[in-house]
DNA sequence: CGCCACATTGATTTGGGTCAAGCGACGTGG
DNA sequence: CCACGTCGCTTGACCCAAATCAATGTGGCG
């Protein structure tokens, strides 16, 4: 299978450009009005300050498939996450790929890139998402003037080791149907946050679950099948199934 | 199995105390003199500045086996791998347990103590250790006078996360001998640079190597046992291997 | 309609887990 | 000093979970 789609760029549109006010005032009334902030980087800027470095912090619509950054080319921005899902995967030396990690709503991408490192992974739209890229000079000018930035910064380096540990341990440590269990679990609990009404998760393809639970998609495939017919989820549409937490709870802690 | 070792303390001895001098300026003159501190916290300290946070750091020598620091007890302070081996730990609910790094010379750990944040994980002595134990009042004192230290907290949490996304594709993915043969040239790597010597690996007992790889005891037994007759290890006594790094790697490396 | 990508299901093989026995090194106590 | 128990490693026999190989199904789209 080919590595699929190229640096982001040309294929990205900027979003629902009204045409109407500037461009620089559309960001900086979005930025104002953000629902991340407070989770995110900018929460102890001033309105004022925010306005000022909105005009360079363009907000990206990414279809899903798209690559939002390369393991190889070297970003020069940050990317924070407002809505859908990434992935972040490592390709490896037989064409076969593990994906490493899940971001959405209010994860902060590409952190390595504030080091002058390259990232270790490919980031890659999983649904169709909306990211704000934010350049590294307009975090490092922040960060000569503001402190905090500094320890907000750290704090999400924190959730990126958390998560990875997290990772291991929940989904590839045990058998598969275990490690599956543990997946829906978690779908469901980060679907359910997001929307009130009775949460459907959403399922990425089989092959890329396999990626995440370190197996084929056959067995991810039959799992899932086996977990429809034991009434654990429940098909609404071609992805989207309803989960019985609890149930899968069980299964997700049993020792064997 | 049960826990073993409480939190550190007791158990640990400062590190020969020739009694003649101060132990401040024992400290003083271990921090001048210290090999590890280019790649670690303190680079760009005068010798004056270090001779001043010298006393508040104690080295510790800490025998094998026993704990550095809990997942639950949140440490004060941070620590510097001189010397040794540390092995991160994360018990499972179900008593088994598995490794999600290991930490050598120059390594920091219990970055998060910084944050006010418990680690996610436990901390111990693989070998013996020796470790210098960095109150994180010092950590702040320095940081508040040193704008640079923050980037240089920063890279050890961008290598903890390299290192966890290291550790998933490495010792999570693919077969077990494949595993295997990666993990053993990876601490042939790791080795080969210490000692100039033709480097002879130090292997951890079978059951870490099992919580490393995520396959049981058993299966690291007939794995290095099957690799010793091949003629890809060689034992020396009996926790030293020496090892074929070119046919390792080809292993390791194997689609199949 | 017919193509293509993806999902499902089956048949078969195999890698690795499990259970169990034997073995050498070490420390402790008689 | 040797007997004994303990602990970690090795090896074997057996079995099951998951990979592999392969066929069929299904939905979307030009």
């Amino acid at each position: 299978m080919s590595r699929m789609g190229q640096l982001a760029g040309p294929s990205m549109q900027k979003c629902s450009s009204t045409a109407r006010q500037s461009e620089a005032g559309r960001r900086a009334q979005r930025c104002r009005e953000c629902t991340v902030r407070q989770n995110a980087l900018f929460v102890g800027l001033s309105p004022s300050e925010l306005d000022e470095i909105a005009p360079a912090v363009p907000d990206l619509v990414v279809p899903a498939g798209e690559t939002l950054y390369d393991a190889e080319t070297h970003a020069d921005a940050l990317f924070i996450v407002r809505r859908g899902v990434v992935k972040l995967v490592n390709y490896l030396p037989d064409g076969s790929y593990r994906i490493v990690r899940l971001a959405r709503r209010t994860d902060v991408l590409a952190l390595e890139t504030l080091l002058g490192e390259p990232c270790d992974h490919t980031a890659e739209a999983l649904t169709e998402v909306e990211v704000c890229r934010v350049p590294i000079s307009v975090v490092r000018t922040v960060m000569e003037r503001q402190a905090w930035l500094s320890t907000r910064m750290i704090h999400h380096w924190h959730l990126a080791v958390q998560k990875a540990h997290g990772w291991l341990t929940h989904y590839a440590t045990g058998g598969a149907r275990q490690r599956m269990a543990r997946l829906l679990a978690d779908l469901h609990d980060e679907c359910a946050s997001a929307e009130s009404p009775r949460p459907a998760v959403e399922l990425p393809s089989r092959d890329d679950v396999g990626a995440i639970l370190g197996i084929t998609k056959e067995t991810a495939s039959r799992l899932i099948s086996d977990f429809r017919r034991s009434g654990l989820v429940n098909k609404v549409d071609a992805r989207r199934v309803e989960v019985d937490r609890m149930r899968l709870e069980e299964i997700a802690g049993s020792d064997g």
